[in-house]
Order: structure tokens, then C-alpha cells, then sequence
DNA sequence: AGAATGACGTCTG
DNA sequence: ACAGACGCCATTC
């Protein structure tokens, strides 16, 4: 098995780690998962990740606190009402970071 | 091989 | 606070 697979596996990982009702940005994710500054290649594997899998991925945000999706999206709709299903409420389409971000 | 793409981040004005 | 410009990484065309 690939330093790839090692990546991805660590990576997915960290996700399925990040509590109930906190989130982690996709850079944090990078940088936990030993790739640091690969917050896109965060953003490519959660894209293609298999619709069975039991990961967390509404916990995962932008740094800012935005969600990744445009705002009409209807992915945008479900990840806010995951959110909210934990609790996290947003504040003008952003998550108060101070407040919810994991520090592991 | 080189350019384009995207569920991102940071710096600047 | 916010939008635009650049930079990044891996992947895809």
C-alpha cells in the first residue's frame, strides 16, 4: 500500500474522530492527516467518498466558517441541517469557529 | 507534457 | 468585514 492510501486512510480517520456537535476545516484535516497546505486534496476525497460510508462529513467546514457548497446547493441545505441536527447553529452562513472548532 | 479543475487557504486593498 | 488575486495539492482531460 501507497504513501496515497496511507494519506487517505489517516485521513478518514481524523474524520470519523471530530466529536459530535464540533468541526474541523479542511486544512486541519490535511495538516492532521501529515499533509499540511492540501486542504483541496481534502475537498477531492470527500467529493468522491462512497455514499455508504459512515463518515462525518458535515462536521468538515472552510477555515472561515463557510460551508464549501453554494448556498442554494442542495448539499448546502443538508450539511446545515446536520449541523443543526448537532446543535450547530450558523450566523450568517458561517459557523462561529471560535466556539466550534475541534482542538484535538 | 501541459492546462484545467475543485467540498481550500492566506494575504491585500 | 469582504471580495479579488494568488498559491496549493492531487486528479483529470
Amino acid at each position: 500500500m501507497d504513501n496515497q492510501e496511507l494519506a487517505k486512510l489517516q485521513l478518514y480517520q481524523m474524520i470519523a474522530a471530530i466529536p459530535h456537535g464540533r468541526v474541523a476545516s479542511y486544512g486541519q484535516l490535511a495538516h492532521l492527516a501529515g499533509r499540511s497546505g492540501a486542504a483541496r486534496w481534502v475537498g477531492y476525497c470527500l467529493r468522491h467518498l462512497p455514499a455508504d460510508s459512515n463518515l462525518p462529513w458535515h462536521r468538515v467546514v472552510t477555515a472561515s466558517g463557510k460551508l464549501a457548497f453554494s448556498v442554494n446547493s442542495h448539499n448546502y441545505k443538508r450539511q446545515h441541517q446536520l449541523l443543526v441536527s448537532e446543535n450547530i447553529h450558523l450566523q450568517h452562513h458561517k459557523v462561529d469557529m471560535k466556539q466550534y472548532q475541534w482542538r484535538p
